[in-house]
DNA sequence: CTATAATTCAAGCGATTAATTGAATAATAG
DNA sequence: CTATTATTCAATTAATCGCTTGAATTATAG
C-alpha cells in the first residue's frame, strides 16, 4: 500500500467518473435527468428498473459527481450536476459515432435521416419558428415539458399523439423534438404525422443540446 | 433474452467506451498515447505495468474504439483513434474539476499555480516565442518530442535537466511544458530552473491540448 | 400513535474485471 | 534451422459489479 502519487490519485477519481457512465442503465438515467430533475421512483418506472436498483445506480452517479440529489419531504429529486456532464456525454457520442463501427451502423439504421426525415438545425428552427412558419412539437412527457421547452412549443406526449392530432394546425409544417439525438420519440412522431398527411420533420437534437447551445428555453 | 431496442444497443456501446476509460491504469496509457504512438512494451515500461497486463488494457481500449494498433515487424504500435478521444478526456477533466471535490483538492494541492508558477496561456506563448522573447522547453522523453513538439522548442527530458542546464540561455525566460495538465514533469522543471536562478514558468497545458487547439506543431 | 409511502441499507448470487503466471504465436537475427 | 524478442492467449485468483430480496429509515397522512 504505497502512497499513490497525486497523478495516480487524480486518475483514480477521473476513472470513477468514467466508470459511472460505463453502464447502459446509467446512461439511460442520465438521458432522462438531462431533461430535468426526477424522483427515484419516477426514474425507476421510466427506465423499468427496480427502485432499489435505481437508487444504487443513482448513488454511483452521485459519488462520481455527475448528479446531485435534493430531498423534499419523502422524495429525493436527482438532477445532473451541471452542463459539463452534457458536454462529457456529447464527447462520448462523438467518439462512438466516429470510431465505433457498431455505433455508426446503429445510428445509420435507426436514428439517421437516411430517408426524407432530414433534420432541422437548431438555428434554422429558431428563425422559422419566430416567423410563425412552423409548429414546434414537444413529444416528451408533460413533466419534462414543464421543466423547460422550446419557445412556443406545443406539448403532446408521444403516446397521446394519435388521439390528439386534431390540436395541430393542418397546413403549417411541424417540427418535432424530444430528449436528444438517441431518443426515438420524435422519429415516431414524424412518421405518424406524415402518415396523417402533415408536413413534418425532426429537430436535429433534443432539448438538452438546444439549451446547451445557449438558445432560449421557456418554462411552465 | 429479448432483443434490445436500438437505443439500448447504442447505450451499451457508449457504455463500453466510458467503461474503457474507467480505470486509472488505462487513463495513464491514454495520456501517454496522446503524445504519439508507442509499442506495447514501451507502454509497459512507461507505466510500470506488466507487458501482458498492458496488452490486455490496450485491447480493451481498442475494442472501445479509443485506440488503434498498427503492426510493424514484431512490434505493434498503438495510438489514439482520433481527436475526439482528446475532447472526451477534456470533458472528463472538466467534469471532475467542477463537480468532484477531491479532484479540485488534488489539482489545487499539486497541479495548481497557487504560488508564482502562474501558467502561460497557449496563444500568449506562441506570440512571445515568435518574437524570440522566451525559450520553449519540452521536458518529455525524446520519442515524444520527435513525434511532435512546439515550434522551436528545445528538448531536455526531465531526468537530464539537472545535468544539461548549461544548454539553456541564462537571461531569457523559459517556458516548460510536458504531456498535459496533470503531468508533473513541467512542474519539476520550473522548480529546478528557478532554484538555479532562471526565470521560468509553465505552459498551461501539454502538447496534445496545444495541437487540439489548432496551434502549429513541429516534427522530428 | 399507526399506517403508508419513498428511499436507502444489507446480504447474497452469478457475472465480470484487473492482475499474475506461464504457454503459444509470430517476426527477426544469427 | 535455432534462438531471441514482442505480443497475445489461457488459466487462475481476488475484488468488484449489477441485480434481487427483504429489512431499516425517514417523512407524511389519518
Amino acid at each position: 500500500m504505497s502512497t499513490p502519487t497525486p497523478k495516480q490519485a487524480l486518475f483514480e477519481q477521473l476513472a470513477r467518473i468514467a466508470a459511472a457512465l460505463g453502464s447502459a442503465a446509467r446512461l439511460d438515467l442520465v438521458e432522462i435527468l438531462a431533461q430535468g430533475e426526477r424522483s427515484v421512483d419516477q426514474l425507476a418506472s421510466l427506465t423499468g428498473l427496480s427502485v432499489a436498483n435505481t437508487s444504487q445506480h443513482l448513488q454511483k452517479l452521485r459519488q462520481a459527481g455527475l448528479t446531485v440529489g435534493r430531498k423534499e419531504g419523502q422524495f429525493v429529486f436527482y438532477r445532473l450536476a451541471g452542463d459539463e456532464v452534457l458536454r462529457l456525454l456529447e464527447g462520448l457520442r462523438r467518439t462512438g459515432e466516429t470510431h465505433v463501427a457498431e455505433v455508426d451502423r446503429l445510428v445509420r439504421d435507426y436514428f439517421s435521416s437516411r430517408d426524407q426525415m432530414e433534420p432541422v438545425a437548431a438555428t434554422e428552427l429558431l428563425d422559422r419558428a419566430r416567423k410563425g412558419l412552423v409548429t414546434v412539437l414537444d413529444v416528451r412527457p408533460a413533466e419534462e415539458f414543464e421543466a423547460g421547452h422550446l419557445p412556443g412549443a406545443v406539448n403532446i406526449p408521444i403516446e397521446e399523439l394519435g388521439k390528439r392530432l386534431g390540436e395541430l394546425p393542418r397546413r403549417k409544417e411541424i417540427v418535432a423534438y424530444c430528449r436528444g439525438p438517441y431518443c426515438l420519440m420524435s422519429y415516431e412522431a414524424v412518421e405518424l404525422l406524415r402518415k396523417k398527411g402533415h408536413k413534418a420533420r425532426r429537430l436535429e437534437n433534443g432539448l438538452p443540446e438546444w439549451r446547451l447551445a445557449g438558445l432560449p428555453v421557456e418554462r411552465g
